[in-house]
DNA sequence: GGTGTGATCGTA
DNA sequence: ACGATCACACCA
C-alpha cells in the first residue's frame, strides 16, 4: 500500500471530501498499529464557509489550515473531545475536510481499551470524537504530515461509492451550514454516525451537490 | 426509533 | 459565552 500522494489533496475540498470515502487512515505507535475505513465527511471550505474555523482568519488554533495541503488538523471542542481534519486545498484557500467516522479494520482490541463505553465494535469510531479517541489522535498530532507522518492515509483499493450519500452537516447552527450538502457518507454504512445513514442525494430531494439547498 | 440534557474548558 | 460531541435517560 502507497500513501495518497500530495496532489490528491491539492484539490478544492468539495472534491477531496467525497474521494476520501472508501480510505484507510492508519496510525502506528508503540501501543500497535490502529487502522480504520473512512465511511463519512464534511467539507469546510474556509474563506466562503462562516462555519469554518478558517472563515474569520488565521488564529494559532487554525494555523495549520493556512498551511500546506495533506496536513493534520486537530482542534478541541466541548471542553473533552477531539476532531481531525484532512487539510485539503488549491491556492492556500485555508479548507479542510473534517472525518466523521471509520469502520475499524486494524488494531481493536486497542481501540477497545481506548473507548471502554463503546458497547459494540461498530461504534469505536462512528463519530468525530470518537474516530480521534479510538485511533490515539489529540493535541500532538495537530500539523503532523498525512503523506509521511505518524499518521497517514492509504488507498488499498477499495474505491469511494460511486453514489455517496450525501446531506447537511451535522451539528452547526451558522446559516449556511444548514442549507449547504457538504456531507458525505457511505449509503448503508452502519458505523456512519447519525440518523441520515441511509439517505442518498436523491432522497434528500436535491438538484446539485454542492449548492442547493432543501426543506 | 426519537428527543432532551449534563459534562467540561480552550478559544475568540 | 459558546461549541464541527458524546453518552445516557427517557418516551415511543
Amino acid at each position: 500500500m502507497k500513501p495518497l500522494p500530495r496532489v490528491f489533496y491539492g484539490r478544492d475540498a468539495l472534491v477531496v471530501a467525497p474521494d476520501l470515502l472508501g480510505r484507510t487512515l492508519v496510525h502506528e505507535t508503540a501501543e500497535g498499529t490502529v487502522a480504520g475505513r473512512i465511511v463519512e465527511v464534511e467539507a469546510y471550505c474556509g474563506p466562503i464557509d462562516p462555519a469554518s474555523h478558517a472563515y474569520r482568519g488565521p488564529t494559532r488554533r487554525n494555523a495549520v489550515m493556512f498551511g500546506p495541503a495533506g496536513h493534520l488538523y486537530v482542534y478541541f471542542t466541548y471542553g473533552m473531545h477531539w476532531c481531525a481534519n484532512v487539510v485539503a486545498h488549491r491556492d492556500g484557500d485555508a479548507s479542510a475536510v473534517l472525518l466523521r467516522a471509520a469502520v475499524p479494520l486494524e488494531g481493536l482490541d486497542v481501540m477497545r481499551r481506548r473507548r471502554v463505553r463503546a458497547r459494540r465494535d461498530r461504534d469505536l469510531c462512528s463519530g468525530p470524537a470518537k474516530l480521534t479517541q479510538a485511533l490515539g489522535i489529540t493535541r500532538p498530532y495537530d500539523g503532523v504530515d498525512l503523506v509521511r507522518g505518524p499518521v497517514r492515509l492509504y488507498d488499498d483499493g477499495t474505491p469511494p461509492p460511486h453514489t455517496p450519500g450525501i446531506s447537511t452537516r451535522v451539528g452547526l447552527r451558522v446559516g449556511l451550514g444548514d442549507e449547504l450538502l457538504w456531507r458525505y457518507f457511505v449509503p448503508d454504512e452502519v458505523c456512519v454516525s447519525g440518523p441520515a445513514r441511509r439517505r442518498t442525494i436523491a432522497e434528500a430531494g436535491a438538484t446539485d451537490a454542492a449548492t442547493v439547498a432543501r426543506s
